[in-house]
DNA sequence: CTGCGGTGTGGAACCGGTTCCACAATCATC
DNA sequence: GATGATTGTGGAACCGGTTCCACACCGCAG
């Protein structure tokens, strides 16, 4: 309703006055900025953040792009980001990417360059080497968090290590017939974070010399669900049943307990459990897990990029491609335990 | 980079041609449009919806406000809402609302405020008259999902006759000594949701005229843990516990479930428990419950919203607090059977 | 042949701010 | 007292589009 010029008016003032009043740079008075402050207040003027960036060429709005909401580790993600960019005054634009193709290519070649946002954080979404150059000759900032591209900073943890810690874990407790249930290796849009996984996993079985083959990996869903059906299939036969599992995160894990409890296998008595992620209902189903902190690194994904953005004195040749990992902290439960006896 | 008199200067046309060839709007001949739009491809330009916002007044962007991300609930809301309105050509910005009242105001007072957002979408908050006025004065169309006020269009269930509903199954079992255990009655953001559930579930019981007391409804987390504690607390003592319990949400009833088993009581044979929601975790754990469709209310309350946004030739007079009601459906399952023999 | 409605196009104003530049006044410095 | 730096303010250009208006051309009815 009431713009810029109403304000100068009201004030006595010229139009450059009220926004150097209302924005802080440049010279005002004390009295004159007084004036121009109980104007606006008074007809209740808000700057329009259009006419701003317009000019400006900055925004204020960071998009986000990630795969899913409605899981936990991106949700928390999302909410330490949220959290971050709305205390520093900023709006956040989500994007949900899909594995679909043609929606991707919409999201980047139509929203994400309209000069709407400032900024990109991508969460467990591996980019292609076009669509962070894309971004970057645009002079937008991007940070991943989990999957990554070389030219783009990177949060996330070592996925690497943390299966190969948590599986040592299992070992150090005298497991030999441990499986790995994790996420699929197919093209996922998520992919990365679980072949890193798997490939943990993989390094300390064989570094301890213990038997590993096709029957020790089991892809599923990354949820209760997966885990849970993966588990009654895996445990069904008291055979071939392994002695531990290594999740390839809580859920599935927690699913896997369950199923075990159904069918009357005791854990850890007879199936020792570990996942990865600290999820929420890790401390309720007694899950030894190696912990990571989703929350903080969305909360450090923002703060990287707002240095970035205000550093644009220097515009962004620096390495640009620098991975920070995050810690971990090993959380040991009820799940796990030595093997029984044969 | 490239802008729109670019554009106009390679297809050699006039700035005011080449918008109109863009945007569809106004004669252009069918050769120049080809060119224009060739011209366009050509040096990579898209239109920076500031400056066109800044004319139109309209962003084709609409700000999603909601208490929960990593609530299943909330989550499946907004992944509906986001397909919808990226669908749509829409941008979604979104405002996470804690109970903290000084952010919740930041958000409305500032944020909403800038002439960013179109339109509103408010999931699971009760708005005040204020917030809503204020929207309203900008000639901003809200609409709710879950909690509302009188004055905004809103989509929810009717959560009174769903648990009245969920509740007299349990009755029509036989069960008599029946308790609930839902959404705290304390000043929430989703408060109300919860206090119509437990409304539901007096009058279901008052209407079979069954014992109503205080010690039949227990107020808890909506949540697995908080399921889970209040399951492990109800649970205890033999005597006291009830044969049936309706959760006023299915992560309850399914902590609850949780609950049980370990303490070694059957579902269904010595307890029942129903819930209301249609969890992604239900079927898994046999959950009787009341089914919502959070994802199409999403989708729906976009819907809703679009057309007020077309429609807005007659600006916005019309009845506006109209109460959609979304349907239910009943998906029995094996944690509900008859009561025990005394 | 004149007049009129539908097409197609360009010029220019405008949306609502920010910022460069010019100018004035004040104050300290030499 | 002249010089120059610091502070305060206004005018005007500009960001990148959209849209109103004027004008030209066309075909067709009277």
């Amino acid at each position: 309703m009431s713009a810029l010029s109403d304000v100068a008016r009201l004030a006595e003032v010229s139009k450059a006055t009220v926004s150097r009043a209302l924005s802080g740079n440049g010279y005002v008075s004390i009295e004159t900025r007084n004036r121009v402050v109980a104007a606006a207040a008074a007809i209740g003027y808000v700057v329009s953040s259009n006419a701003s960036s317009l000019v400006t060429g900055h925004t204020k709005n960071v998009g986000v792009v990630i795969p899913f909401i409605n899981r936990w580790f991106f949700g928390e993600v999302l909410e330490g980001i949220e959290t971050a960019l709305i205390a520093a005054g900023y709006d956040l634009t989500l994007y949900r990417l899909s594995a679909d193709d043609a929606a991707r290519r919409r999201v980047f070649e139509y929203f994400l360059v309209r000069k709407r946002v400032d900024a990109v954080i991508a969460v467990g979404i591996e980019l292609t080497r076009t669509e962070v150059d894309l971004l970057r000759s645009l002079g937008k900032p991007i940070v991943g968090i989990g999957g990554a591209v070389e030219g783009m900073a990177t949060l996330s943890i070592d996925d690497v290590a943390a299966a190969e810690l948590i599986t040592e874990l299992l070992i150090g407790l005298g497991h030999t017939r441990i499986m790995h249930v994790g996420g699929s290796q197919q093209k996922q849009v998520d992919f990365r974070v679980h072949s890193q996984r798997l490939k943990g996993f993989t390094q300390a079985m064989r570094s301890a010399g213990l038997r590993y083959d096709d029957e020790s990996f089991r892809p599923t869903d990354i949820s209760i669900e997966g885990g849970y059906t993966a588990g009654l299939s895996i445990l069904a036969d008291p055979r071939s049943r392994p002695s531990a599992i290594v999740a390839g995160a809580d859920e599935v894990a927690i699913g896997i307990i369950i199923a075990a409890r159904q069918l009357g296998i005791q854990v850890p008595a007879q199936l020792s459990v570990v996942g990865i992620d600290g999820h929420d209902l890790a401390p309720m189903f007694g899950l030894t897990t190696l912990a990571q902190h989703p929350k903080s690194q969305g909360t450090m994904a923002v703060r990287l990029l707002l240095d970035e953005l205000t550093d644009l004195t220097e515009p962004l040749d620096r390495p640009a491609s620098n991975w920070n990992t995050f810690p971990v902290s090993l959380e040991v439960r009820q799940s796990t335990t030595a093997p029984p006896l044969p």
